[in-house]
This record gives structure tokens, C-alpha cells and sequence, in this order.
DNA sequence: GTCTATAATACGATAGAC
DNA sequence: GTCTATCGTATTATAGAC
């Protein structure tokens, strides 16, 4: 066969390619690169490790392919902000949405907290090439809405870390947060709660 | 000689366990526990690895000690919030001291985040007995200002999380940072300036 | 495609000379 | 106290049968 024609993958590949990488998340999300094995990975996966390798070109390929595959899906809420929308309630939005991700994509939240915590030394192209346009994007588009007065005059680049940090704190630092709040409430209501009034009370004109 | 009263360490003691911590510091804030090495650990003491053993029990031996220590220093701006003092400016200064503290010492920063990403699972028990309790007089604190409507209703835990994961924000996820940002200005500067505005709207009766 | 067996290396830790 | 040399194990990856 010629090269540069890859080959069509069957629907066997493409299921344990699945598999793997969803028991990769698991062991990569919850400890680091160098803390995770691909005994775990094959564990988790319930495949032998050879056959692992011979699905991924090794440890280093299924942890750089992860990381693109989530990279599009981890970025949809600040897509999905609207230049055409209220400002306040976009804005609002996109926290709420940040804070569900927290919530029901925690792995996720932790694979990337790890790749970046130890200076994205297999992602940064990754952010370089997606994140970074769309960061700047964005940032443009509340200083717009700043310049036209529908926001009170605010740092854009800022104010998006600040949702960043707040929202995937609960995910990142679940260990400490549930240590120290105790097993009592639903944390998610209420750190809803408390978000969706601090950033609201910024936005005010 | 019997046990239970260990040897006074000499001068020349300390001063190797110190090069140690200060090197492993580096390691284990770069690179995680299980990233990190002994022969790097040794490289950047300027020690041979055999030496680092001499001091110390283990590669776990140096990590736990040095979360140790520096737990004490990394909790001061909570210690110093203050009962006595007007509520927005003490948790406004608290605000600015863990910022500074998030570009004054940034390894420090790296390395608990590392520890509580995976789960805290060598710290657990330093959290629950110097950390929960910090936390919880200064959220008692914090409700007592309420109260009194001193502060508008808040809730204490979520704030003190939003300024943990705001200021941390700028040592843990560094990287990601400085390349969202450029390499133009200060960003210290205009986070300060970002938090300061966010957390004082926050606290307006 | 999948497995068992094994090679090759990296790493934490120890032995023993000095 | 410090070093060189080395052990034992964990881990990534490959060989080769089926």
C-alpha cells in the first residue's frame, strides 16, 4: 500500500482505540504523566499491555493524542459565548457552563491541570495553535462590549482567568475542597451560587 | 546513646539538609513526585546521590518533610487576617498577600498543587490537622462580619476558595499564563488590580 | 489482533572503601 | 561524611508464537 493513505480503521480498532483511551484519562488524570503506568492503562482497559502498544506508538502517543482529542470539547463553553448576546448573561453563562464541566468532566479538568502545572511540555503547540486564537477572540470581544458601555470598564484577559481558576478549582482540588467542606451539601449548588454573585457583581455597571 | 533524644545537628548538618529541601523544591515543583528523580534532586544540590541518602530516609523522607515545613509560611496571610480590623480591608489585603505570595514563591505554590492534584495522598494528614481548623475559625470569621452586616451575604468557604484559586492561578498555571499574555507587560501588576476590583465589588453592602 | 516471555533501561536504595 | 560501584525492582517497549 502506498504511504500516506492510512488505512481505514475497522470498527474493532476504532472501539479498543476507545477503550484505551478512556482508561488512559482515568490513569493520566489522576497521576501525572510519569505517575501513571501502562500496566494501569491496560488494567483499566482490560487489554494486555503489548496490545496497547500495538494500537498507540507508546506511552508519550496515547497522552499527546488525549490531549487533542478533549482539547476541542474542553474548549466549547468559551466557543459557544455569543458576540451577538447580553453581555452580563454571556458572561454568567459561560461560568455556569465552566462550573457543569467541573462538575461532569472532572478527569478531563485534571489532565490538563497536570500537563500545565508542569509547563505543558507535550500541549503547548496544541494551546499555541487552538487555544491562544480563541483566547484572543474572545478577550476582544468583552473589551468590545466594554468600549461600547455594556460592561464597566474590566481587564478582559484577567477576568477570563478568574473564571478559569474559580470554576476549575472545584474539579482540580476536589481532594481539598471535599477535606475541608465536609460531606455535608451538594458543593455544586452552592458554589453556583456564589460564582454566579461575585461575577455578577463585577459586571455591574 | 539512648533513644528518643536525637543528636543536636552540627552546623555543616543543616547546611547540606538545607541545599537538599532547597533543591528538591525545585525538582518536586517541576516535575511532581513521582517526575521527579534523585539524580536530578542530587544534580541540583550539587551532592552525589548516595550523600542525599545519607540525610535523609528516602525520596519520600524529603517530599513529606518539605511540605512540612512549608506549610506553616504558606498559610501566614490566613493566620493574618485580622478579627480586630475592618472586614473588606483585611480580605481585600489577604487578596494582595496571596498574590504576592503566588509571584513571590512560586514553587511553593506548584508543589502543594502538584500534592492535592493527585489527591493529596502524602499530605492528607497535615491538611486536616493545620489546615481545616485554620479554615474553619477564619469561615466562622468571616460569617460572624456577616452577621453583622458588615459584608453582604457571602458564603466564606466559596470565597476563600475564589481567592485561593484566582491568586494560585498565576503561579500554578504559569505557562499557560505568560503565553495567553505575551511577554509585553507586568502581569502582576493588572492581576492585582483584576482581583482587587473583583473581590472589593464582591464585598460592597 | 492478541498473547506470553523477555529485553533494555531508569530509578530508588545499599554496600563498602576512604 | 562522602564517594564509586552495584543491587533489585519497576517500567517501557519488543520478539515471536498463535
Amino acid at each position: 500500500m502506498p504511504d500516506g493513505a492510512p488505512k481505514k480503521p475497522s470498527r474493532i480498532q476504532k472501539r479498543n482505540r476507545g477503550k484505551i483511551l478512556d482508561a488512559a484519562l482515568e490513569v493520566f488524570s489522576r497521576h501525572g504523566f510519569r505517575g501513571a503506568t501502562l500496566d494501569q492503562i491496560a488494567a483499566e482497559a482490560g487489554l494486555s499491555k503489548p496490545n496497547i502498544l500495538y494500537y498507540f506508538d507508546g506511552k508519550e502517543d496515547i497522552h499527546v493524542t488525549l490531549l487533542s482529542r478533549l482539547m476541542d470539547s474542553w474548549l466549547d463553553p468559551l466557543v459557544a459565548m455569543n458576540p451577538e448576546g447580553d453581555p452580563t448573561t454571556e458572561i454568567l453563562s459561560y461560568v455556569q457552563r465552566k462550573l457543569d464541566m467541573a462538575r461532569d468532566m472532572p478527569r478531563e479538568s485534571r489532565l490538563f491541570a497536570n500537563e500545565i502545572l508542569q509547563g505543558a511540555p507535550r500541549i503547548g503547540p496544541e494551546l499555541s495553535g487552538h487555544l491562544k486564537p480563541l483566547f484572543d477572540e474572545k478577550c476582544a470581544l468583552v473589551a468590545h462590549w466594554v468600549a461600547q458601555g455594556r460592561l464597566p470598564p474590566l481587564d478582559p484577559q484577567h477576568l477570563i482567568f478568574s473564571i478559569w481558576a474559580t470554576t476549575q478549582h472545584y474539579a482540580d482540588f476536589e481532594s481539598q475542597v471535599s477535606l475541608l467542606l465536609g460531606a455535608d451539601a451538594d458543593p455544586h449548588a452552592r458554589a453556583s451560587d456564589h460564582l454566579n454573585r461575585m461575577f455578577r457583581a463585577m459586571l455591574e455597571v
